[in-house]
DNA sequence: GTTACCAGACCGACTGGTCAGTCTAGCGCG
DNA sequence: CGCGCTAGACTGACCAGTCGGTCTGGTAAC
């Protein structure tokens, strides 16, 4: 069956990149993990760069879903940042290995790998600088530079996964309601210290 | 003289390593940006890696440098963390290649380089983390996770500035006054709003 | 002061290993 | 047969690192 060796190759990829990095993993690793061949991976893919970008594509795909979701169960601004913020972390945490890939190892490729990478976390800074306005402009939060208040949340947000899927170092149970917290206080919302269960 | 030599590789390194990144860059290129041989470069350096990591720690010692610095010429918990914060994002902004060599360029490239450069940003952030820890004892701050908190201080100071360096896009004057706010409220600090000159 | 020698800096053609990607030969199924 | 797919030996480019060699300046003996 075509479709069981393309899955192979892929999570096969998604293993030896996420372990090893674009430029020290070899093609041919990715075949021995796949128990394929070469000819197989270059009967599906055009080339290592190619299956790479469709690896971050497809986390690219998934992390868009599922805010998408988030967002629509959702009304109003602030609530909406909220579950952006919840489901961000929530697709991050499933699928570690491509936020590996994603945050970690396509970085430092060169201009094409960087464009893309960034382009990603744009749509994901951007989203939540729309929301950012609707809760300003609803008198939930007082006014700031959205743009800069985005980066700096997906900043933040960025080195704590890093840090928690290359380390496994701060849990998510105790990362995550001090980070909520600091991010909602960031932007001066208020009753950020509801919570603790 | 030699010195000189021993200089212009450096800083030739530094250009070639800035834009290529690891991996793309070639010994030939770092030889011909600095108008020197094969020979001269290995008879200074042990070898690319050894050259690369060599440009890291200078970058390394020179934010340390500053950090003390700044540290040392404040009193109390709160006005270290906001000095720090400050002689950050300047020594950042001062040597712009090499904080992208840092911050973007050693990202990705397995077990050594990383560890390197985690040990530096952790560094910085044990740092923040220390004098959070003082301003909650002073009582300038209510009591938080202050690892947690240094770390997302990090991770938003690293976004913004790779930007910024990738991009030139959010100007510095644009992007402090919002990330010093925001990063002061996040741990609850009062008094974020007095700026504004 | 000049000849002989040395050391340390520097040069660049060359080598050897490493991989991405190719090619030809199967294999099984309709 | 032919077509979709897989196998894996092979090719060729590329590049870190090497090595025999040059050049310059210093020193000391005569």
């Amino acid at each position: 069956m075509s479709e069981s060796t393309r899955e192979r190759i892929l999570s096969a990829a998604i293993t030896v990149f996420s372990q090893k990095g674009y430029h020290t993993a070899r093609m041919d690793d990715i075949v021995a993990e796949a128990h394929s061949s070469k000819g197989a991976v270059y009967f599906h893919f055009p080339g290592k760069e190619q299956l790479f970008l469709a690896l971050i594509d497809a986390f690219a795909e998934k992390l868009e879903t599922r805010l998408a979701e988030a967002i629509a169960a959702e009304q109003g601004g602030m609530r909406r940042v909220e579950a952006a913020l919840e489901a961000g972390l929530g697709v991050f945490g499933e699928y570690r290995q491509l936020a590996k890939i994603f945050l970690v190892q396509a970085v430092g490729l060169g201009q094409r790998f960087e464009e893309k990478r960034r382009a990603i976390l744009d749509r994901f800074a951007r989203l939540i600088q729309t929301h950012l306005d609707e809760a300003i402009a609803d008198g939930d939060i007082p006014p700031l530079d959205t743009e800069i208040a985005a980066l700096v949340w997906v900043g933040a947000i960025n080195e704590l996964v890093m840090r928690w899927i290359q380390t496994g170092q701060p849990a998510p149970e105790r990362l995550l309601p001090t980070l909520r917290a600091m991010l909602l206080r960031s932007i001066a919302f208020e009753a950020a210290e509801e919570e603790e269960a």
